[in-house]
This record gives structure tokens, C-alpha cells and sequence, in this order.
RNA sequence: GGGCUCGUGGUCUAGCUGGUCAUGACGCGGCCUUUACAAGGCCGAGGUCGGUGGUUCGAACCCGCCCGAGCCCA
């Protein structure tokens, strides 16, 4: 049957990425391959474990998804081979306005049309769907995430962490409910923070309005304000003119009547005005931007608010009361016009700030609303970073210039239906605040009834309760505690952890975009929690841009779907892609890139199936390995301490092209060639398999279906093959799944040196001398398994010689004792600058002239070259000999051998 | 407008605690069927290391300015 060779491991004909990668990603995850062991007593120094940030429910599957987790996945296979334990959990974040977006998208409705309870189970249910597509998506990935440890933002048992926090912040004396202006999001109708908001540019009008000055002895009549917004003027509470603006002084000290509405206000003096702009006197509304919050607080100013919460003119506004903000603008122009107040009106386009969810502009209201104090911490955040290992280091910058920036405290109520409620009631008479009960948690105040009967403050007996819920980052920023499943207990009053080893947690992975927020408030909740620094280290990877190096966009229609790259490539060889950039470098993606990947896996499958016919499985380790084969393994030794070490820094580039350049050219362009004339030596076949097993443990991060798929088919199937001999047929389900947690080379040690020693020299030159002549070979148009009559070799190359003399097909190899006849002359003298420009200084531009003038002499005997009037020593320069030779046949030269062809 | 980062053959990159033929891959041209792989092997062409000024005996590397790109923040 076809099934047969579809569901079990083979190295039968070419490698079928198709059919090897979902064969395993299937196996890994019904087998709890990659499960974390809870149950056994863990040592927190050999746990691994990995805080990824929860993917916002709000859309499909990018490219930043799949090489983020793919950088991770390299870690977390790493250290799971390395070190053994590792927890890789993963998360949904799904409590945020972004899911609740995308539920009215997909639904076609609106969260006002709803009520709460029932909304947010709309949004379940939109979620739940867009989360089970996504893990399939995930799980194509081959990310080594144990499915088992997976949570959502929204379930009770966060919704409970995330209460605790408020609650403990709280009794910790760093949250505060107070009222003033925050911004606003109209559409969404809530309180957004800062890192919200995204820029926009719009086109709009500039305005010059004329407004009268009040009183008889007023200087001037008039002046003039630019304005983008008429429709605020109602809300104008002050006029600002420059300290420095000679032209508007007079100004100062007056009072202006609003056009229109006709209420006054003060013209009040402000280094904040920027006097380049427009007339140079400005308007200060409540509000219209960040400038006029500034001034409101500076100058104690009144409040009018004319637009309402969702961007509708208030009865401030008179008779254009219920228009929108869009409606009122036009109608105030126009009576402006008529009334003759309008100046001039001109287009232009300008940055305007809106929701990121949306693309709404925001407005400033000022509400009650409940924040995170953060300002008068900011130090301790810092060292909190400092403390942390940055890979790479430079991102740290990043971190740190947005700690010293911080204006704001942290906002964290949103006036939303989806979200987690805070835990609190107020007094209806004095508005007390009343917290919930830790015990109680996860209440919701709406359905919920306070812990207190009366009020503690005034005994009053009734109680409002809040109706907003957290921020997204407030639970988001909690994830190190989720996975470590951190909890009150109320038996010892104490915060408790299920899985203390795992905290802090040795790895934090996310996108540079995201240092400044998401990182940023995780170290801050946990700090203030824990009083620890969440993570040991951080890693920071870049983002992928189009193949023209530009952000990937829906608007610049440039996006490219990791469905359809994997549709077209083995994820292997994505896999491959993807650890090709240095950690925190952003890099194009570029089709053609994927194709070094897929010839790795094809190169990989023929290696594998050429050792497999050159040495058994399981061969004896001889008593003593021949040179050649202790080379290889003498190199094998190297190239596991380098990858090692990369590994261990996130250096995946590096240890990348480290073990392609030893497996490609060392193992498959040498050492197999020279194998295939020694298949039946001991030696070389124990050299083979030792090389070929180690070299699937170290491709396992990086090709983990392909690396899979021949350690099952070559090692770990022999005893399964061996037990099933009840029947040939493959539909059968064997029993290798239950053992595939144990055999599969994902949970086996990473290899480690061996100790080998060798002559590494020698090695180095019989390669040398063997690719010498291939190279004479194709250079001649010769066949490469054309025999060589005589070939004699001057140089470092003992025991190497049957190598030389099978591989390359010489009859006779002579080993030369002396250099052979060769006439000499100087071709070039070297110099050894790094020592000489320190010694000479400015004089070594006079020895260079020497040189290349000839006005030079070399002193055999007592070895040093005399050159513009000075004397270099024999370790400052090495004479480059052209040669000839003068004897039979043709000579080739090497770095370290001499060959002659006869 | 400010901060951080990046700019290396046609494309993507290594090198960047300064030291003299700048690494590899993909692509391109030529040659060659070694006991796996021709989607392989060998060889070759292709670079004023974004531009410019400076420090230095010497700069891809250090410093200043400019240009372009990305991110973050105004």
C-alpha cells in the first residue's frame, strides 16, 4: 500500500518535505513531545523557560509571527537538548478592544447595539474560532510549544491574576483614581494610553478667524487665529501669545470675544506658543490637544467641554448641539463667513493623532479614571533593565531612553464591554472606594456584590459599582506570573507560585516594536509583585520587511502570507530563512532565499542515505581511528563547541553558517568523498556514524522534520521495526507514538566534544592537496575519477596519504623529503604591519616607498631587510618567493604544500 | 522635529575592540556524470564597503556632516 511508505520513517527516494512535516508535527504534539513535566521537583537552574508574548487576537497569522516564534523555537531546542527541561507555553490575548473589533467586523455589528454579557460572548465566539485556526497555523510552524500549557486572557483563572494585581498594586499604594484629561477614543468610546495612539496624515483646512478684543481702551480692534478646528471655539477658554512676540504684545493682559458665542476669555502670556505657526496667537480649548491640557493645569483654567463622548456637540455648542464634530466644523465656517469672522481658509494636509484599532482621531476628555503610578520608579525600571541580559545588547538603548522620556502614568480603566472588570464598588455617598475580596476573585461588580455591607468610611449602606475594565496591557503585561501560575493563598496570606522554578524566567522574546510598552509594563507589574526582574534575558528580533526592504502593509498591498510561503517551501527550509539574520536585525524577505534552504534538506537526505549504505548502524568503536577519520572527528569536536557557544548567545546566524560550512564542504565535498574508497575500514565506518548522529542532533534546532524523520528511519526505528513482527501491513497504528517522547531526537543530549585529537594541520593540507587536484582535474577537462599517473607532494601531510592517493585516483604518490628544484626570486616582500606601524609610526610610509622602489637589501645571515635606513627583524616581514620550477612536469602550489604532476 | 538602528559585488549577507588578496549564499558564465545529490562538483566574472570631510603610518571598521531606509517618540 502507498500508505506505508507515507506513514512510516524511510530514507526510500527523495525527501518529501510534504509528507515528513505533517507526519511529525502531528506526532510531537499527540505524544506531549515537548509537554513540561510539572509534576517532578524542578531544578530552577537547569529549567528553561520562555515568556512569549500572547499574539493579539485580532487578525491572521504574518510573517512576524512566524519568524519571532521561529527564533524562539531555535532556543527553546536548544536548551531542551542541552539543559533538558523547557517550558514553552503559549497564549492567546484575546481581552482587549483589538478582539472586540474584530468580533463588530466579523459580525457586522456594533458592541452599543449589545448588551455586555452578550457582546462578550460574541466575542468568545469570534475568538475561539480565530484562535483554533491560528494554532493549526502555529503548529505548522513545527515550534516546539507545549500545547498543554496554553491560557487565554480572558479565562477565569487570568481574570483572577489580574484582579490579584490591581488589588496588590493597590494595597502597595501605586494605583490612583483620579479625574483629569485623558485621551479619547470617539468611536471605540473609551479612554485609550499613549501607545495607542498612531499618527495619520489628513487632509484638512487652516482657518483665520478674527476675534474681537473687549473694552474701549483695548489696543486694536481684532486679531487673527489660525485654527484646523473651528468646531472647539465654543470650547476656547483663553487666547496665547508668545512672551518674545513683539508684534502681539499688546495683546497681553486684554480679553477676547469668542465670534459667534460671544463668551470672553483671557489672552494670557506662554513660552509654550509656537510663533512660527499661523498668526502666532493661538486659541487654547478644553480640549484640542496635549498643549492645552498643559495650559488648563499651568493657568488654572475653567472647563468647557463641547463635544461629548462620542464626538457629539453638547449643549455648550448652542444651536449646533447633536451635530458631530464633522457637521459643526462646516456649519461654524459658514456662519463664520457670514458674519464676516472668516478670513481666509486654505487646504493643507497635517499629522493627525488617532486610534490605532480605529483610525479615529482622538479627542481629550477629562474623566475619573485609574492609573498606574510609574514616574517615581522610574530608576528602579532602569536598574531592572540593566540587570537583564540584551540580545542583542544595543536594544537596551531603546529601553532606556523610553524610561527617561515618561511623562504619564500608566491609564489603565477602559470603558469597554469586553475586558476584565475591575474589582471595585464605590460608595453612593461618598464614594468610599470598596475592593473586592482576594478570596472572591474573579468578581464582576456589575453581577457581584461587595464584600462590605456599609460603608467603612460613612456606613452608608448602598454602592455603585465600576463599570470599567482593564486596560490590555494591565493583564497582558502579567504573563511570567500566568505561566508560573501565581495565586493568592488565603491559609497563609502570602502570593504563591505553582511552578516557582520557572520564575524569573530565563527568556524573553518580542519584536523591537514592542520594547517600549509590552516589555516595558510586564517588568513593571512583576517587579512591583515579585520585587524580582521578570527575566534573565531578552531577546529582540527584527522585523521582516518586502523584498524592496519596506514594511510589509495592508495599505501598501505588500503583505505576504506565511500560508503561501509554506504552501511552496518545506518549513524547514523557511526555518533555515529565518536564521539567517543576526538577532535584532530586521531583514527583507525575498523568495529566492528560501532555495538554500531546500537544497540543505536535499543535500542533508543524500548524505544521510549515502552513509547509510557506506557503514552499518551501529558499527564498534575500533581501538584505534586512523588519521583521516580522527581529523574528522577532531573537527566535529570544534564545530560542536563553536555551535554551542552560539547557541547559547542567540547567535542562530552564526551557528548557522558555522555547521552548513563544516557539513557542506568539510563532511560531504571531503570526507565523504574520501570515505566512499574506504568503506569496508572500521575506522571510517565508526568516524561515519558518529559524525552523521551528531551532525542530526546539531541540524535539530534549525531542521527539526527533516533531522526527525532520519534519526527515525535510521536509529531510533530499529528497535520499533525489530518488535513489530506481527504483520507487514502499514495501516496498522504502531506503538511508535507512545514511545516518541523518549526516542525522538528533539529530547536527546546535545552532542558534546569528544575529546578527539589529531593532527589538524595535516588534515588541512591533504585537503589542500586533494582540491589542488581537482582542480587541475577540471581545469584539464578531465573526468574526476580519471586516474593520475605520478603525483609527488612536499608538505605536511602524514597518514593522509591513501586519502590523497583513493579519492583522487593517483597510481603513484611520492612523498617529497626536500622542496623540490625550484628557481627563486623576490616576488613581494610582506610586512607585518600590526607591530611595524606601532614601531615606526609615520616612517612606515618610507619603508613601503623602499620596497616598492627595490632600494632594499635583504640580509641572509643575520635576517633582516634594510630599507630606508632602518633594520627589520625577521618577525616583522616575510619574502614572497616567486618559483619556478625547473624539473618534469607541472607544479602546483598550495598555502602549505607543494604538488607536482608528472 | 528628536532618539535608536541599518546601508558591503545583480540580490541577501559575514567582517566593524583599525593592520593591507573583504566572507558565504542566491543568481550569472564555462567545464566535469566520482559509490548519495547535475536541484551536484570544480573554476570564473562581478565590489571606489551609501556620500563626503576628518583622526591615523594605515579606515568597511573610529569621529563630524549629508543622503536613503526601518522602528520608537514628539
Amino acid at each position: 500500500m502507498s500508505t506505508d511508505r507515507n506513514d512510516e520513517p524511510s530514507l526510500e527516494g527523495g525527501y518529501d518535505p510534504e509528507v515528513v512535516e505533517s507526519r511529525w508535527q502531528e506526532r510531537w504534539v499527540d505524544s506531549d513531545v515537548y509537554a513540561y513535566d510539572e509534576d517532578e521537583k524542578r531544578d530552577p537552574n537547569t529549567v528553561y523557560s520562555i515568556d512569549t508574548p500572547p499574539p493579539t487576537v485580532s487578525g491572521s497569522l504574518h510573517m512576524g509571527h512566524l519568524y519571532g516564534h521561529t527564533l524562539q523555537d531555535f532556543a527553546a531546542r536548544f536548551q531542551r537538548m542541552a539543559d533538558g527541561d523547557v517550558l514553552f507555553p503559549f497564549g492567546y490575548d484575546d481581552n482587549g478592544i483589538a478582539s472586540e473589533r474584530l468580533t463588530e467586523k466579523e459580525l457586522d455589528i456594533r458592541h452599543q447595539d449589545y448588551e455586555r454579557r452578550e457582546f462578550q460572548e460574541l466575542c468568545r465566539e469570534v475568538c475561539t474560532e480565530y484562535e483554533a485556526e491560528f494554532t493549526e497555523k502555529m503548529q505548522g510552524l513545527g515550534c516546539s510549544i507545549d500545547w498543554n500549557n496554553t491560557y487565554k486572557t480572558i479565562e477565569p483563572r487570568v481574570q483572577r491574576i489580574s484582579q490579584l494585581s490591581f488589588l496588590d498594586l493597590y494595597e502597595k499604594g501605586r494605583e490612583y483614581r483620579k479625574k483629569a484629561p485623558a485621551i479619547w477614543c470617539p468611536e471605540c468610546e473609551t479612554a485609550i494610553s499613549q501607545v495607542e495612539m498612531e499618527d495619520d496624515e489628513r487632509g484638512s483646512h487652516f482657518n483665520d478667524i478674527a476675534f474681537e478684543l473687549v473694552g474701549d481702551d483695548a489696543p486694536r480692534e481684532e486679531f487673527i487665529i489660525s485654527t484646523t478646528r473651528p468646531e472647539l471655539i465654543p470650547a476656547c477658554v483663553s487666547v496665547f501669545v508668545h512672551p518674545d512676540d513683539e508684534e502681539n504684545q499688546d495683546l497681553i493682559g486684554e480679553t477676547a470675544r469668542i465670534p459667534i458665542f460671544g463668551h470672553e476669555v483671557p489672552i494670557i502670556e506662554d513660552e509654550r506658543v509656537d510663533m512660527e505657526k499661523g498668526s502666532g496667537v493661538v486659541m487654547c480649548c478644553t480640549f484640542g490637544d496635549q498643549n492645552d491640557i498643559e495650559w488648563y493645569q499651568a493657568h488654572d483654567l475653567p472647563l468647557r467641554v463641547a463635544i461629548d463622548e462620542s464626538a457629539t456637540m453638547t449643549d455648550l455648542a448652542g444651536d449646533y448641539e447633536g451635530m458631530s464634530t464633522e457637521e459643526a466644523r462646516e456649519a461654524i465656517v459658514e456662519d463664520l463667513e457670514d458674519e464676516g469672522a472668516l478670513r481666509d481658509r486654505w487646504e493643507i494636509t497635517h499629522a493627525v493623532q488617532v486610534h490605532e484599532r480605529c483610525d479615529t482621531a482622538v479627542e481629550y476628555r477629562v474623566s475619573k479614571q485609574w492609573y498606574v503610578e510609574i514616574l517615581d520608579h522610574k530608576e528602579e525600571y532602569l536598574e531592572a533593565g540593566r540587570e537583564m541580559d540584551w540580545y542583542p545588547e544595543k536594544m537596551f538603548t531603546r529601553y532606556k531612553h523610553w524610561i527617561e522620556g515618561l511623562e504619564w502614568d500608566w491609564l489603565i480603566s477602559r470603558q469597554r464591554d469586553s475586558g476584565i472588570p475591575f474589582p471595585v464598588w464605590y460608595c453612593a455617598d461618598c464614594d468610599h472606594e470598596v475592593m473586592a475580596a482576594r478570596e472572591d476573585l474573579p468578581v464582576d461588580p456589575l453581577s457581584d456584590e461587595p464584600p462590605v455591607d456599609s460603608c467603612p468610611e460613612c456606613a452608608h449602606d448602598e454602592f455603585v459599582a465600576e463599570e470599567d475594565v482593564f486596560d490590555t496591557w494591565a493583564t497582558s503585561s502579567l504573563t511570567p506570573l500566568i505561566n508560573a501560575g501565581w495565586d493568592w493563598d488565603a491559609d497563609s496570606e502570602a502570593f504563591t507560585m505553582d511552578n516557582p522554578e520557572l520564575y524569573p524566567f530565563d527568556l524573553r522574546p518580542q519584536g523591537h516594536d514592542i520594547i517600549s510598552f509590552w516589555l516595558f509594563h510586564t517588568i513593571v507589574k512583576c517587579y512591583e509583585h515579585t520585587g524580582e526582574v521578570p527575566f534573565d534575558a531578552t531577546m529582540i528580533n527584527g522585523h521582516i520587511l518586502d523584498e524592496n526592504r519596506e514594511k510589509m502593509s495592508k495599505s501598501r498591498g505588500n503583505i505576504v502570507a506565511p500560508d503561501e510561503v509554506l504552501a511552496e517551501y518545506p518549513v524547514d527550509a523557511v526555518r533555515f530563512w529565518a536564521a539567517s539574520a543576526a538577532v535584532g536585525d530586521d531583514f527583507p524577505y525575498q523568495e529566492k532565499d528560501l532555495i538554500a534552504g531546500e537544497k540543505l534538506l536535499r543535500k542533508l537526505w543524500n548524505a544521510s542515505k549515502l552513509v547509510d549504505t557506506l557503514a552499518p548502524r551501529e558499527p564498534d568503536e575500533p581501538a584505534d581511528l586512523e588519521a583521516i577519520d580522527r581529523w574528522l572527528l577532531a573537527e566535529l569536536d570544534d564545530a560542536v563547541a563553536d555551535l554551542t557557544a552560539h547557541f547559547e548567545d542567540y547567535e542562530f546566524a552564526k551557528a548557522r553558517d558555522r555547521l552548513r560550512t563544516f557539513f557542506w564542504n568539510t563532511f560531504c565535498d571531503d570526507y565523504l568523498e574520501i570515505a566512499k574508497t574506504r568503506e569496508d575500514n572500521p575506522s571510517t565506518q565508526y568516524a561515519l556514524r558518529t559524525a552523521h548522529r551528531t551532525f542530526l542532533e546539531l541540524w535539530a534546532p534549525f531542521l527539526p522534520h527533516a533531522t526527525e524523520e532520519i534519526w527515525q528511519a535510521v536509529y531510533a526505528g530499529e528497535a520499533r521495526r525489530a518488535s513489530d513482527t506481527s504483520s507487514g501491513e502499514g495501516s496498522e497504528p504502531r506503538d511508535s507514538e507512545a514511545t516518541l517522547e523518549d526516542s525522538s531526537i528533539h529530547v536527546r543530549d546535545w552532542p558534546a566534544p569528544q575529546g578527539y585529537e589529531a593532527d589538524l594541520e595535516a588534515g588541512e593540507t591533504a585537503m589542500e592537496v586533494i582540491s589542488a587536484l581537482r582542480r587541475y582535474k577540471s581545469e584539464n577537462q578531465l573526468p574526476l575519477n580519471a586516474d593520475l599517473e605520478s603525483v609527488s607532494v612536499y608538505g605536511p601531510v602524514d597518514g593522509f596519504e591513501d586519502a590523497i592517493r583513493n579519492v583522487m585516483h593517483v597510481r603513484e604518490l611520492t612523498l617529497l623529503e626536500d622542496e623540490p628544484e625550484i628557481s627563486t626570486e623576490v616576488a613581494e616582500i610582506d610586512l607585518d604591519y600590526s607591530t611595524l606601524g606601532p614601531k615606526f609610526g609615520s616612517k612606515v610610509g618610507e619603508i613601503d616607498a623602499g620596497i616598492e622602489s627595490g632600494e632594499y637589501e635583504i640580509d641572509e645571515n643575520e635576517g633582516v631587510l634594510r630599507v630606508a635606513d632602518e633594520e627589520l627583524e625577521d618577525d616583522l616581514f616575510e619574502v614572497e618567493l616567486e618559483r619556478t620550477y625547473s624539473g618534469d612536469g607541472e607544479m602546483i602550489e598550495t598555502e602549505s604544500a607543494v604538488v607536482i604532476l608528472d
